[in-house]
DNA sequence: TTGTAGGCGTTATCAT
DNA sequence: ATGATAACGCCTACAA
């Protein structure tokens, strides 16, 4: 019961807003119990239908506004989904959490979302306060986490997926793609060009299975065809168009000749797409340049920019249908590939005869 | 010995469904009372060292988690900041949402994220499910927002900052700037470069005080100087680089003869600098375009576009510092103005001489 | 410095 | 169909 005369002195002493309506007061106000009015709200179908009219008409009244604490004491549900994202503004980050918060949105689920710098440690104590915030699922981005976290979400029994990667193991919850296959594709496509002589900007690999897998994806393939790639022809680059264009410069300095260039994402591969412009290189008559992602300016650029294709905003929504699934006890595949097909444009094209 | 704990949690489990450690266990563990293992995790100066010592490593051991809804019930403040953004995907929001998780962070606190389409209904839902979720504080962007939002928000008595936008009204808490003056300086600018035939591909006004701030701002510099904005000159266009090449069609198509084009937004402008040099039209000789934002990309086509630069991360920074500052019952400036330099790079340029 | 006990606003288990 | 009453896990006067 609430103690009215501490707050009358509120009222008196600091003209305080009097508090929020408890469901207490809508009850009373209805004229029918606490669990009545709790049922009528959170159960319709077990309260008579007169009854319900009229603790609904209360709320309304009220504006009650009910208390998610303290439901989610009692429930021991909250409703709520943490999401911890790298930089979230990199682009393809972005339309994922787009889409995950209106998934969530959609079933009155709640997104809480935290982000990091590729930073493991970041990552952890992020993850560690979305835990505390009493999250019911998780999504996380590839695979590459601190040890220590998938503990901690273990032994806290939490649902989580992991997006962008397939799980190598194939026994955790996920929903992403081979970078891997896909980054062979690209190359497997300016080998069949006619290119032999290959440099990468990949981004940057620490931390991130992501551009590692990319990175991988080139050196099999061309290993395979018993092509070489010299350790010259190979830079990291954070993620910016900026650094692109730098890449390719430092590149060309250091070992030129090369007549194909795989990047390890759309900004890095745009970057350098204009720096052969600004260089008078021609592309992709002297130079062929793949992307990855294939971020809205890929295809508006020209020529058009070869890459592939990530259906990024498709990943967001399918962790979350498939953790919202999860909550309601439903099964999911454990592996959920989504396509990653090759988008060929103009950036791209035969190796140059005398190369 | 971590390890072994784990371990052990993890053979108990299998035993036997342990429910996750409450304080009271770590109290147990630690040969005190319950008052003082939350005193000792939370106000540790309460404490003796000694006794805060065993506490701690009762803790740890255990691996104990607050229940945030439990402390969100008792404290009343949940130390959790929400934050309803119209696309997140739209890079300008995305590395404001990236720095205003991360501003967060820093305090301990966590970001609840909504978004929506530029529907104030769908707004008004999204602020109510955060609401109801316990935010001590909320983040919007721009002024345009139902009443209803607004009532909302101030029945509840919850702190919120408005973004991006600066409060006409000038009595509600914001950090941005004037749209309408940084688009007249725009407009200033190529009308000193001898421009007199404008036009202009807004974005979408409707539920968008930025676009229709920028928008006004032209029509008001050009009317200032007897310089006539015919309707035909005017094309309102979504946000996107395809979008902005289209509008730039239309707008050739239907009232050719302008040699100055002022653009909502970056991407617009980007793709309208594409499609004039898609069609071989000069930029900035023949064609001068201005845009909004100064996102990345601006800088490194080429020409490189002049435009308005927008602090878009600092505003997601000072909005959550200002938040974090009214929660502790400091007093910020109620409106905060953040510089919004216009960037004249290569795109802009003297009228020909023949128009 | 530490312990005791009441309360935070719901839900859910009982009766009725 | 409705009502009384324990939880839910933590914080915080108040007492010792």
């Amino acid at each position: 019961m609430r103690d009215e005369s501490a707050f009358m002195v509120l009222q008196f002493r600091h003209m305080k807003r009097r508090p929020n309506p408890r469901l207490d007061d809508v009850a009373r106000a209805a004229g029918v119990s606490l669990a009545t009015a709790s049922r009528a709200l959170s159960a319709p179908q077990l309260v008579h239908a007169e009854t319900r009219a009229r603790v609904l008409s209360a709320a309304e009244r009220l504006s009650y506004v009910p208390h998610g604490a303290a439901r989610a004491l009692a429930t021991q549900r909250s409703r709520t989904v943490g999401a911890v994202f790298p930089p979230v503004d990199n682009p393809i980050f972005a339309s994922a959490t787009h889409a995950l918060a209106q998934e969530l949105a959609a079933a009155g689920f709640t997104l809480l979302l935290a982000s990091h710098d590729y930073d493991p440690d970041a990552e952890l104590a992020a993850a560690r306060a979305l835990i505390e915030r009493g999250v019911d699922g998780m999504v996380l981005v590839g695979t590459d986490h601190a040890p220590a976290l998938y503990r901690l979400l273990e032994q806290a029994g939490l649902p989580f997926e992991l997006t962008w990667s397939l799980d190598p193991g194939g026994f955790r919850h996920c929903v992403g793609l081979s970078h891997r296959l896909a980054s062979a594709h690209v190359t497997q496509h300016l080998v069949e060009l006619g290119h032999r002589e290959f440099a990468v900007i990949a981004g940057v690999v620490r931390y991130n299975d992501r551009a590692r897998e990319r990175l991988a994806g080139v050196r099999e393939t061309l290993a395979a065809r018993g092509l070489a790639l010299p350790a010259e022809r190979v830079v990291e680059a954070p993620f910016s168009v900026a650094d692109g264009r730098a890449a390719l410069g430092r590149l060309l300095a250091r070992a030129p000749g090369f007549t194909a260039l795989v990047c390890g994402n759309d900004p890095l591969a745009i970057g350098a797409v204009l720096e052969a412009q600004a260089r008078s290189i021609a592309v992709p008559q002297a130079l062929s340049i793949a992307g990855f992602d294939d971020v809205e300016l890929a295809a508006q650029i020209s020529p058009g920019l070869t890459t592939v294709h990530v259906p990024s905003a498709d990943i967001g929504r399918l962790a979350g249908r498939r953790l919202l699934a999860r909550l309601e006890g439903k099964r999911v595949r454990r592996s959920e590939e989504v396509p990653a097909p090759l988008v060929l444009r103009g950036t791209t094209g035969p190796a140059p005869r005398g190369a």
